[in-house]
DNA sequence: CGCTTGACCGGAA
DNA sequence: ATTCCGGCCAAGC
């Protein structure tokens, strides 16, 4: 699956949406995650990927299948990005179980730990038990 | 071709 | 807590 072939900015995006295809219903990644979980493309300066690596997941999100959940990514303060199509989101996760307190959700309860690791999401009174 | 813009993030004021 | 700034890739015009 993840080879050295050259840094197609397609094969980035597939990555990208392969890796958002298994986030569970009600749990949700954000961009800055998925990059880090990602290889950086070949010729490029890890530091540099580490820069923009969250940007680019960006753009592959703007142009996703429909088969893709991408409702479920977030950026890295837990907040749906501002875009038309913010409040769609918003709602579509509602529709999951999230719940959004003051525009946000709380990341240590309902991100999603990585492949292999999809548990319950925590709820919130074990949240609130661990202060 | 060159310029603009963009579903981001972490550290510094 | 909030705002600002640097990082410098691609697609679209």
């Amino acid at each position: 699956m993840i080879d050295t072939s050259p840094p197609n900015k397609q094969a980035f995006y597939e990555q990208v949406w392969s890796l958002v295809r298994q986030v569970p219903r009600g749990q949700v990644v954000t961009y800055g995650q998925i990059a880090q979980m990602l290889p950086p493309p070949v010729e490029m300066d890890p530091q540099t990927y580490k820069a923009f690596g969250s940007r680019w997941v960006g753009s592959a999100m703007a142009a996703c299948p429909p088969d893709v959940p991408w409702q479920r990514v977030i950026n890295a303060q837990g907040k749906i990005s501002d875009r038309s199509g913010a409040q769609r989101q918003r709602q579509l996760l509602e529709q999951e179980g999230i719940v959004f307190v003051k525009d946000k959700v709380d990341l240590k309860v309902y991100q999603w730990r990585g492949p292999g690791r999809e548990d319950e999401p925590r709820q919130a009174e074990l949240g609130i038990a661990l202060e």
